[in-house]
DNA sequence: AAGACACGCAACCGCTCCGTT
DNA sequence: AAACGGAGCGGTTGCGTGTCT
């Protein structure tokens, strides 16, 4: 049995706002506050909401400080470089943008960042075990993947030319239909040879290093390995960005 | 001109965190 | 220590609008 929702959807308004609910809101709020109690607000403010739609409305739309238009330059170097560093965490990276909410930042970066990134090319160097070998790519690559593929400062990727015994008894444990597809899907898009695997260096058993692998990794098999490389050979260019 | 499609954004959902009892 | 409940968060959805065919 799940939680109990936080009020009754049937007797609550849902929907875009007005601009008379705006008002009420924004009335109530800058006369009594929030009163550290967003459930209980709107009976008090007489909103017929959700104390949660009010938080998120008076957050994202009503606050006063709140920056209003197009994103600029500077900013968007900010969300490219926070978001490489730690990752889809909307609400830090917005409190590092005077005025801009988690929830701006997120569909920015969903609907025209992303985009830009995708399009935008850059190359770095990968280590072999022979010799270095330019990939290119495109995508960007979060820090807890920076962590996670224990990516080293100098964003070069160590790959072994074949599978060691230690990832065969992991790549065993996981859906080999789904690592084969990605390895094969990473190497044809990545120019590499068939033959070229990640090295354990590059992944890590469930627990190790702090990571804590919960779903969605090689282990599992519901890692996107060839998107992750992607973003690993972007990993590069991200870092420019951060100064 | 109109229908299809793409895009951007506001809002909702459901989960986790954390303070209180 | 455990249970509870509100706040906060990130992912996702749905709708309005613009653009293309």
């Amino acid at each position: 049995m799940g939680r109990s929702p936080c009020c009754d959807k049937t007797k609550v308004k849902r929907g875009p706002w007005s601009p008379e609910e705006d008002t009420i809101l924004r009335n109530h709020i800058q006369n009594h506050g929030t009163g550290g109690n967003w459930i209980a607000l709107p009976h008090k403010a007489g909103l017929k909401r959700c104390g949660k739609s009010c938080r998120l409305r008076w957050l994202n739309y009503l606050r006063p400080d709140i920056k209003l238009g197009g994103f600029t330059e500077e900013e968007d170097h900010i969300i490219s470089s926070l978001y490489v560093n730690i990752g889809s965490r909307w609400s830090v990276i917005a409190s590092h943008l005077q005025g801009r909410t988690d929830n701006d930042v997120k569909n920015h970066w969903n609907t025209k960042l992303k985009k830009k990134l995708l399009t935008s090319h850059s190359s770095t160097t990968i280590k072999t075990n022979n010799n270095p070998v330019q990939y290119s790519s495109s995508v960007f690559l979060p820090k807890q993947e920076v962590d996670l593929y224990q990516i080293t400062s100098n964003s070069m990727l160590d790959y072994s030319m074949e599978v060691n015994y230690q990832q065969q008894l992991t790549i065993s444990k996981s859906n080999d239909n789904i690592f084969s597809n990605s390895m094969s899907s990473l190497q044809a898009n990545q120019g590499m040879p068939h033959y070229a695997y990640p090295t354990t260096n590059d992944y890590a058993p469930s627990g190790e290093n702090g990571v804590d692998f919960d779903g969605g990794d090689l282990v599992t098999g519901e890692f996107d390995f060839g998107q992750v490389i992607g973003e690993v050979a972007n990993f590069n260019y991200s870092s420019q960005l951060w100064p």
